[in-house]
DNA sequence: GACGATACGGAACGAGGTTCCGCTTAGCAA
DNA sequence: TTGCTAAGCGGAACCTCGTTCCGTATCGTC
C-alpha cells in the first residue's frame, strides 16, 4: 500500500544485482524464443539458479509485468497526450490503438499470454489495471463527440484488438493491423 | 488417395472399437477439460493404454478433427446452403459466421489451438482446407453484388474471427459475439 | 487348435515448471 | 580486522505431461 522505495527493509546488494540481470535476462530470452521462453533459460542467461529466477519473480507473470513495464506505462500515458494532440477524440483512439497494436506485435506470444486462465492472472490483471482506464478515456471522450457509439466497453475492445493480435508475427500472410482497422472502423457512430 | 472405407485392409474389431471408444472419450474429455486434456486422462477414459492413444491418433490434431469432424463438414456444407436460403450474400455471410462463432466458442480451448504453430499445424490445415473455401464463396457472392469491400480474404477473416473467439466462454465479461459482429459489419462497402 | 499378423499396455525417457534446503556471502558491529 | 547472522543463492529433486518402444495378448484365419 505504502510507497516501496522506502517502506522495503532495503536489500542486499547481490539480490538488487540478480534482479537487474534477471529483468535483462528476461527480455534477451522473450525476443529470442518468446514469453514463454523456458525459466532455466533465463536464469541461465543471468548466470543465476532457478531458485533465483523464483524468489525475485514468483510467477512468470511478475517477469514479464517487470519486463514491459516502462512500456506499458508509456501505453498509458500516451493515451493522455494523444487526446490532445489528435484532430478529434476517433483519431486520438486510431492511433492509441496503433500503438497497442505495435507493442503487442512486437512481443513473441504476448497476446496470447494476456488471455486469463492460464496461470497468467497477475500479467491480464495489470495490463487491465493500467490500459483499461487509458483506453476508456478516449472512448469516452469520442462517445461523447458522437463520433463512437456508446455500447462497447474498453475492456471488451482491448480483449478484442489483443485477441486480434495473436499469432500476429508467426503468418505474414496474416495482417492483424487491418483486421484490427476493420473492428475500430466498426465502432464508429 | 482412393477412397479410404474399401481401400483399407479392413482392421480388427478390437481396433475398430478402440477408435469408437477413443473419440467418444476425447469428446467428454474436451467438454471437460478442453481441448488440451492430458493423453492420459483420455485413454484412461477410454479404457486403453496410452500406446493406443497415439496408434490411432498420432497427433492430437487427429484427435481433434476426428471428434468435430462432423461438425466441420456440416459449416461446410452450411455455407452453400445458406447462400441459398438467406435474402441477400452479406446476410448468408453473417449468418454462416455466426454458425462458426456458435460451434468456436462452444469448444473450450479450440479457438486457441487452431492457430498455428504448436505442432498443431494439422489442425489448422484441416480447418482451413474445409472452411475456407466455403467462407470464400460467400465473400465472394458478397462482393459481386456489391456488398461486400473486395480486399479482404477469407483466410484472414476467418482467422480473425477465430481469435476473436480465444478465451470467449472463460470471461463472461468478453462478449465474442459482440465483437465479431463489429468486425463483420466492418466489412460493408 | 495352431499360427502369424495386428494391436495393446504401460514402463521409460525427456522437457519443463516448481519447491526446498544446505551453503554462501553481504552487511554490520565489536 | 574479525566474527556473527540473516538474507540470499544454487541446483538437485520432484511433479506433470507428451511421446516412444517393445514384450505380450488377441484376433482372424487355415
Amino acid at each position: 500500500m505504502a510507497d516501496a522505495t522506502e517502506g522495503a527493509p532495503r536489500r542486499r546488494a547481490d539480490a538488487r544485482r540478480n534482479e537487474e540481470a534477471l529483468l535483462d535476462a528476461a527480455a534477451a530470452a522473450f525476443v529470442a524464443s518468446g514469453v514463454d521462453a523456458p525459466v532455466r533459460d533465463i536464469a541461465a542467461r543471468a548466470g543465476v539458479g532457478v531458485g533465483t529466477v523464483y524468489r525475485h519473480f514468483p510467477t512468470r507473470a511478475d517477469l514479464i509485468v517487470g519486463v514491459y513495464r516502462h512500456q506499458v506505462e508509456a501505453l498509458a500515458e500516451a493515451a493522455r497526450t494523444s487526446l490532445a494532440e489528435a484532430a478529434s477524440p476517433y483519431e486520438a483512439l486510431v492511433r492509441w490503438i496503433d500503438g497497442f497494436v505495435d507493442f503487442l506485435a512486437t512481443k513473441h506470444g504476448l497476446a496470447g499470454a494476456l488471455r486469463e486462465g492460464d496461470g497468467f492472472e497477475g500479467l491480464h490483471a495489470y495490463f487491465v489495471d493500467r490500459l483499461v482506464p487509458a483506453c476508456s478515456a478516449l472512448l469516452d471522450a469520442g462517445v461523447a463527440a458522437g463520433e463512437i457509439r456508446p455500447d462497447v466497453g474498453a475492456l471488451e475492445l482491448m480483449r478484442g484488438v489483443g485477441n486480434l493480435c495473436i499469432g500476429a508475427e508467426d503468418d505474414p500472410r496474416y495482417d492483424a493491423r487491418r483486421l484490427v482497422g476493420l473492428l475500430v472502423a466498426g465502432l464508429r457512430t
